[in-house]
DNA sequence: GTCTTTATTGATAACGAATCTCAATATAGT
DNA sequence: ACTATATTGAGATTCGTTATCAATAAAGAC
Protein backbone atom coordinates (compact mmCIF):
# COMPACT_ATOMS: atom_id res chain seq x y z
CA UNK A 1 0.00 0.00 0.00
CA UNK A 2 1.15 3.12 -0.77
CA UNK A 3 1.85 5.85 1.20
CA UNK A 4 1.22 10.00 0.84
CA UNK A 5 4.73 10.14 0.62
CA UNK A 6 5.14 8.09 -2.62
CA UNK A 7 1.74 9.31 -3.93
CA UNK A 8 2.73 13.00 -3.64
CA UNK A 9 6.06 11.91 -4.86
CA UNK A 10 4.41 9.82 -7.95
CA UNK A 11 2.32 13.05 -8.76
CA UNK A 12 4.83 15.01 -9.07
CA UNK A 13 6.61 13.80 -11.29
CA UNK A 14 4.14 12.71 -13.37
CA UNK A 15 3.35 16.29 -13.90
CA UNK A 16 7.37 17.27 -14.17
CA UNK A 17 7.37 18.80 -10.68
CA UNK A 18 10.29 18.65 -8.19
CA UNK A 19 10.15 17.04 -5.03
CA UNK A 20 11.76 19.93 -2.63
CA UNK A 21 12.55 19.64 1.05
CA UNK A 22 9.82 22.41 1.55
CA UNK A 23 6.95 20.21 0.03
CA UNK A 24 8.29 17.67 2.17
CA UNK A 25 8.14 19.31 5.42
CA UNK A 26 4.59 20.76 4.43
CA UNK A 27 3.21 17.01 3.58
CA UNK A 28 4.99 15.87 6.89
CA UNK A 29 3.23 18.76 8.99
CA UNK A 30 0.07 17.65 7.60
CA UNK A 31 -0.25 14.73 7.94
CA UNK A 32 0.38 15.20 11.55
CA UNK A 33 -3.14 17.13 11.86
CA UNK A 34 -6.04 15.84 12.15
CA UNK A 35 -9.40 16.99 11.12
CA UNK A 36 -9.73 20.66 9.73
CA UNK A 37 -7.02 22.87 9.77
CA UNK A 38 -6.73 26.63 8.98
CA UNK A 39 -3.88 27.63 6.36
CA UNK A 40 -2.28 29.96 9.13
CA UNK A 41 -2.39 27.44 11.94
CA UNK A 42 -0.78 24.92 9.50
CA UNK A 43 2.21 27.63 9.08
CA UNK A 44 3.00 28.14 12.06
CA UNK A 45 3.51 24.59 12.69
CA UNK A 46 5.65 24.42 9.62
CA UNK A 47 7.68 27.48 10.66
CA UNK A 48 8.62 26.08 13.42
CA UNK A 49 9.85 23.13 11.88
CA UNK A 50 11.54 25.13 9.00
CA UNK A 51 11.16 28.81 9.87
CA UNK A 52 11.94 30.16 6.53
CA UNK A 53 9.22 28.60 4.41
CA UNK A 54 6.72 31.44 3.12
CA UNK A 55 2.99 31.14 3.22
CA UNK A 56 3.41 31.84 -0.41
CA UNK A 57 4.86 28.54 -0.16
CA UNK A 58 2.25 26.51 1.82
CA UNK A 59 -0.54 28.05 -0.47
CA UNK A 60 0.81 26.43 -3.55
CA UNK A 61 1.50 23.36 -1.89
CA UNK A 62 -1.77 23.04 -0.58
CA UNK A 63 -2.92 23.20 -4.01
CA UNK A 64 -1.27 20.48 -5.28
CA UNK A 65 -2.04 18.12 -2.26
CA UNK A 66 -5.39 19.17 -3.06
CA UNK A 67 -4.84 18.01 -6.87
CA UNK A 68 -3.34 14.69 -5.73
CA UNK A 69 -6.24 13.71 -3.98
CA UNK A 70 -4.48 13.93 -0.46
CA UNK A 71 -6.13 17.22 0.66
CA UNK A 72 -9.61 18.35 0.68
CA UNK A 73 -10.74 22.29 1.28
CA UNK A 74 -13.46 23.29 2.91
CA UNK A 75 -14.97 26.45 3.70
CA UNK A 76 -17.36 26.25 7.16
CA UNK A 77 -18.54 29.54 8.25
CA UNK A 78 -16.29 31.75 5.88
CA UNK A 79 -13.21 30.17 7.17
CA UNK A 80 -10.98 28.50 4.95
CA UNK A 81 -9.67 24.72 6.00
CA UNK A 82 -7.77 21.78 4.90
CA UNK A 83 -8.32 18.13 5.88
CA UNK A 84 -6.65 14.62 5.25
CA UNK A 85 -8.17 12.86 2.22
CA UNK A 86 -6.62 9.95 1.24
CA UNK A 87 -6.75 7.35 4.04
CA UNK A 88 -9.51 8.44 6.42
CA UNK A 89 -12.33 7.85 3.89
CA UNK A 90 -14.89 9.93 2.23
CA UNK A 91 -17.64 11.40 4.59
CA UNK A 92 -19.92 14.41 4.93
CA UNK A 93 -20.14 17.33 7.75
CA UNK A 94 -22.31 17.94 10.18
CA UNK A 95 -21.49 21.47 11.67
CA UNK A 96 -23.01 23.51 14.70
CA UNK A 97 -24.02 26.78 13.66
CA UNK A 98 -23.28 28.00 17.10
CA UNK A 99 -20.39 26.41 17.91
CA UNK A 100 -19.10 25.49 14.84
CA UNK A 101 -18.59 21.75 16.28
CA UNK A 102 -18.60 19.15 13.00
CA UNK A 103 -19.05 15.82 13.00
CA UNK A 104 -18.08 13.33 10.06
CA UNK A 105 -20.01 11.17 8.99
CA UNK A 106 -21.04 9.00 5.66
CA UNK A 107 -24.12 7.40 4.36
CA UNK A 108 -23.99 5.33 1.72
CA UNK A 109 -27.61 5.63 0.48
CA UNK A 110 -27.32 9.19 0.26
CA UNK A 111 -24.70 8.42 -1.73
CA UNK A 112 -26.50 6.04 -3.75
CA UNK A 113 -29.46 8.49 -4.47
CA UNK A 114 -26.75 11.26 -5.40
CA UNK A 115 -25.30 9.27 -8.19
CA UNK A 116 -29.42 8.26 -9.22
CA UNK A 117 -30.10 12.44 -9.45
CA UNK A 118 -27.11 12.89 -11.22
CA UNK A 119 -27.43 10.31 -14.37
CA UNK A 120 -31.22 11.16 -14.47
CA UNK A 121 -29.95 14.18 -15.38
CA UNK A 122 -26.94 13.11 -18.04
CA UNK A 123 -24.10 14.19 -15.53
CA UNK A 124 -21.03 12.03 -14.44
CA UNK A 125 -20.47 12.27 -10.57
CA UNK A 126 -17.20 13.22 -9.79
CA UNK A 127 -17.37 14.47 -5.87
CA UNK A 128 -19.94 16.13 -4.05
CA UNK A 129 -20.18 18.56 -0.79
CA UNK A 130 -23.00 17.89 1.73
CA UNK A 131 -23.07 19.56 4.89
CA UNK A 132 -25.66 20.02 7.65
CA UNK A 133 -25.98 22.98 9.70
CA UNK A 134 -27.87 22.28 12.64
CA UNK A 135 -27.31 22.81 16.55
CA UNK A 136 -25.67 20.64 19.09
CA UNK A 137 -26.90 19.29 22.21
CA UNK A 138 -25.40 21.43 23.81
CA UNK A 139 -25.96 24.70 22.32
CA UNK A 140 -29.88 24.12 21.75
CA UNK A 141 -30.70 24.91 25.52
CA UNK B 1 -50.62 34.31 1.39
CA UNK B 2 -47.88 37.20 1.92
CA UNK B 3 -45.96 38.40 -0.77
CA UNK B 4 -42.02 38.58 -0.12
CA UNK B 5 -42.44 42.30 0.24
CA UNK B 6 -45.07 42.21 3.08
CA UNK B 7 -42.46 39.55 4.64
CA UNK B 8 -39.69 42.10 4.59
CA UNK B 9 -41.24 44.46 5.57
CA UNK B 10 -42.64 42.83 8.57
CA UNK B 11 -38.62 41.39 9.18
CA UNK B 12 -38.02 44.89 9.69
CA UNK B 13 -40.17 46.08 11.71
CA UNK B 14 -39.18 43.12 14.06
CA UNK B 15 -35.83 43.95 13.66
CA UNK B 16 -36.60 47.91 14.81
CA UNK B 17 -35.18 48.36 11.26
CA UNK B 18 -36.54 50.86 8.55
CA UNK B 19 -38.38 50.33 5.19
CA UNK B 20 -36.79 52.64 2.99
CA UNK B 21 -36.46 53.32 -1.01
CA UNK B 22 -33.27 51.95 -1.55
CA UNK B 23 -34.19 48.73 0.16
CA UNK B 24 -37.82 48.67 -1.84
CA UNK B 25 -35.45 48.84 -5.28
CA UNK B 26 -33.25 46.15 -4.44
CA UNK B 27 -35.90 43.72 -2.91
CA UNK B 28 -37.49 44.30 -6.31
CA UNK B 29 -34.93 43.98 -8.64
CA UNK B 30 -33.83 41.01 -7.16
CA UNK B 31 -37.11 39.23 -7.61
CA UNK B 32 -36.75 39.84 -11.29
CA UNK B 33 -33.82 37.89 -11.52
CA UNK B 34 -33.83 34.30 -12.26
CA UNK B 35 -31.42 31.66 -10.86
CA UNK B 36 -28.02 32.55 -9.33
CA UNK B 37 -27.21 36.50 -9.46
CA UNK B 38 -23.71 37.44 -9.23
CA UNK B 39 -23.31 40.78 -6.81
CA UNK B 40 -22.15 43.21 -9.61
CA UNK B 41 -24.85 42.27 -12.08
CA UNK B 42 -27.10 42.54 -9.54
CA UNK B 43 -25.61 46.14 -9.14
CA UNK B 44 -25.78 46.72 -12.32
CA UNK B 45 -29.52 46.14 -12.88
CA UNK B 46 -30.02 48.39 -9.32
CA UNK B 47 -28.03 51.40 -10.54
CA UNK B 48 -30.16 51.06 -14.19
CA UNK B 49 -33.38 51.60 -11.75
CA UNK B 50 -31.97 54.26 -9.74
CA UNK B 51 -27.86 55.16 -10.07
CA UNK B 52 -27.55 56.31 -6.36
CA UNK B 53 -27.40 53.54 -5.01
CA UNK B 54 -24.07 52.56 -3.20
CA UNK B 55 -22.52 48.70 -3.22
CA UNK B 56 -22.29 48.61 0.52
CA UNK B 57 -26.22 49.48 0.53
CA UNK B 58 -26.25 46.38 -1.95
CA UNK B 59 -24.15 44.57 0.71
CA UNK B 60 -26.23 45.52 3.64
CA UNK B 61 -29.71 44.93 1.76
CA UNK B 62 -28.52 40.93 0.86
CA UNK B 63 -27.53 40.07 4.12
CA UNK B 64 -30.71 41.77 5.54
CA UNK B 65 -32.60 39.41 2.70
CA UNK B 66 -30.82 36.45 3.43
CA UNK B 67 -31.50 36.95 7.75
CA UNK B 68 -35.17 37.35 6.21
CA UNK B 69 -35.66 34.03 4.65
CA UNK B 70 -35.60 35.44 1.32
CA UNK B 71 -31.97 34.80 -0.19
CA UNK B 72 -29.96 32.40 -0.31
CA UNK B 73 -26.28 32.99 -0.85
CA UNK B 74 -23.96 30.39 -3.00
CA UNK B 75 -20.52 29.99 -4.02
CA UNK B 76 -19.69 27.70 -6.45
CA UNK B 77 -16.55 28.07 -8.12
CA UNK B 78 -15.20 31.18 -6.17
CA UNK B 79 -18.13 32.96 -7.39
CA UNK B 80 -20.41 34.31 -5.11
CA UNK B 81 -24.29 34.43 -6.37
CA UNK B 82 -27.48 35.01 -4.48
CA UNK B 83 -30.78 33.13 -5.22
CA UNK B 84 -34.32 33.75 -4.32
CA UNK B 85 -35.29 31.16 -1.69
CA UNK B 86 -39.03 32.01 -0.97
CA UNK B 87 -41.91 30.73 -2.55
CA UNK B 88 -39.70 28.97 -4.95
CA UNK B 89 -39.29 25.59 -2.86
CA UNK B 90 -35.78 24.29 -1.77
CA UNK B 91 -33.78 22.76 -4.03
CA UNK B 92 -30.08 21.37 -4.20
CA UNK B 93 -27.28 21.65 -7.20
CA UNK B 94 -25.73 19.66 -9.75
CA UNK B 95 -22.39 21.98 -11.11
CA UNK B 96 -20.52 20.84 -14.18
CA UNK B 97 -17.26 21.08 -13.02
CA UNK B 98 -16.10 22.15 -16.97
CA UNK B 99 -18.71 24.49 -17.87
CA UNK B 100 -20.26 25.78 -14.39
CA UNK B 101 -24.06 24.59 -15.94
CA UNK B 102 -25.89 24.14 -13.04
CA UNK B 103 -29.07 22.25 -12.45
CA UNK B 104 -31.25 22.27 -9.72
CA UNK B 105 -32.85 18.97 -8.07
CA UNK B 106 -34.20 17.80 -4.72
CA UNK B 107 -35.10 14.57 -3.78
CA UNK B 108 -36.87 13.31 -0.24
CA UNK B 109 -35.09 10.33 0.49
CA UNK B 110 -31.82 12.59 0.72
CA UNK B 111 -33.31 15.22 2.83
CA UNK B 112 -35.22 12.58 5.05
CA UNK B 113 -31.72 10.38 5.78
CA UNK B 114 -30.13 13.83 6.01
CA UNK B 115 -32.63 14.26 9.31
CA UNK B 116 -31.78 10.53 10.46
CA UNK B 117 -28.15 11.01 10.72
CA UNK B 118 -28.30 14.84 12.17
CA UNK B 119 -30.51 13.11 15.22
CA UNK B 120 -28.30 10.01 15.89
CA UNK B 121 -25.95 12.51 16.28
CA UNK B 122 -27.97 14.83 18.51
CA UNK B 123 -28.46 17.69 16.38
CA UNK B 124 -31.54 19.58 15.31
CA UNK B 125 -30.87 19.98 11.72
CA UNK B 126 -31.75 23.57 10.05
CA UNK B 127 -30.62 23.44 6.80
CA UNK B 128 -28.16 22.23 4.77
CA UNK B 129 -25.98 22.16 1.45
CA UNK B 130 -25.74 19.73 -1.02
CA UNK B 131 -23.91 20.36 -4.28
CA UNK B 132 -22.83 17.46 -6.48
CA UNK B 133 -20.14 17.94 -9.08
CA UNK B 134 -19.71 16.21 -12.61
CA UNK B 135 -19.75 16.40 -15.80
CA UNK B 136 -22.49 17.04 -18.26
CA UNK B 137 -23.45 15.63 -21.57
CA UNK B 138 -21.64 17.95 -23.65
CA UNK B 139 -19.00 18.34 -21.51
CA UNK B 140 -18.02 14.77 -21.18
CA UNK B 141 -17.11 14.67 -24.96
C1' DG C 1 -47.40 69.29 10.65
C1' DT C 2 -43.15 69.52 13.87
C1' DC C 3 -39.84 67.47 16.83
C1' DT C 4 -36.66 63.89 18.26
C1' DT C 5 -34.44 59.77 18.18
C1' DT C 6 -31.90 56.76 15.82
C1' DA C 7 -31.40 53.85 11.65
C1' DT C 8 -29.63 54.44 6.97
C1' DT C 9 -27.08 56.06 3.34
C1' DG C 10 -23.06 56.63 -0.07
C1' DA C 11 -18.26 57.53 -0.70
C1' DT C 12 -14.25 56.01 0.40
C1' DA C 13 -10.86 53.98 3.33
C1' DA C 14 -9.57 49.72 5.20
C1' DC C 15 -9.19 44.94 5.51
C1' DG C 16 -7.56 40.28 4.60
C1' DA C 17 -7.13 36.05 2.18
C1' DA C 18 -5.11 34.53 -1.71
C1' DT C 19 -2.22 35.34 -5.73
C1' DC C 20 1.36 37.35 -8.54
C1' DT C 21 6.08 39.08 -9.49
C1' DC C 22 10.77 38.44 -9.81
C1' DA C 23 15.43 37.69 -8.96
C1' DA C 24 17.97 34.16 -6.59
C1' DT C 25 18.31 29.28 -5.89
C1' DA C 26 17.71 24.35 -6.16
C1' DT C 27 16.40 20.17 -8.59
C1' DA C 28 16.89 16.26 -11.88
C1' DG C 29 18.39 14.37 -15.79
C1' DT C 30 22.52 14.22 -18.97
C1' DA D 1 29.76 19.14 -13.39
C1' DC D 2 26.42 21.21 -16.58
C1' DT D 3 22.08 22.81 -18.17
C1' DA D 4 17.34 23.69 -18.46
C1' DT D 5 13.82 24.91 -15.87
C1' DA D 6 10.96 24.39 -11.67
C1' DT D 7 10.85 26.49 -7.07
C1' DT D 8 11.48 29.59 -3.57
C1' DG D 9 10.53 33.69 -0.24
C1' DA D 10 9.64 38.47 0.30
C1' DG D 11 6.89 41.75 -0.66
C1' DA D 12 3.65 43.96 -3.73
C1' DT D 13 -0.85 43.39 -5.56
C1' DT D 14 -5.44 42.13 -6.28
C1' DC D 15 -10.19 42.13 -5.33
C1' DG D 16 -14.38 41.00 -2.78
C1' DT D 17 -16.28 42.48 1.26
C1' DT D 18 -16.64 45.51 5.54
C1' DA D 19 -15.94 49.42 8.47
C1' DT D 20 -16.04 54.42 9.07
C1' DC D 21 -18.37 58.65 9.34
C1' DA D 22 -20.79 62.76 8.51
C1' DA D 23 -25.05 63.83 6.25
C1' DT D 24 -29.72 62.35 5.65
C1' DA D 25 -34.10 60.33 6.35
C1' DA D 26 -37.59 57.19 8.67
C1' DA D 27 -41.07 56.55 12.27
C1' DG D 28 -43.29 57.46 16.29
C1' DA D 29 -44.83 61.12 19.79
C1' DC D 30 -47.05 65.18 20.40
Amino acid sequence: MLNEFDIFIDFLKQQNLRWTPQRKSILKVFLQQEGHVPIDELHKKIRSEDPTIGIATLYRTMKLLIDAGLAEMHTFNERTTYERLYQVGHHDHLICKMCSKTVEFEHPLIEKYQKEVCERHGFTLKSHRMELFGLCNECRT
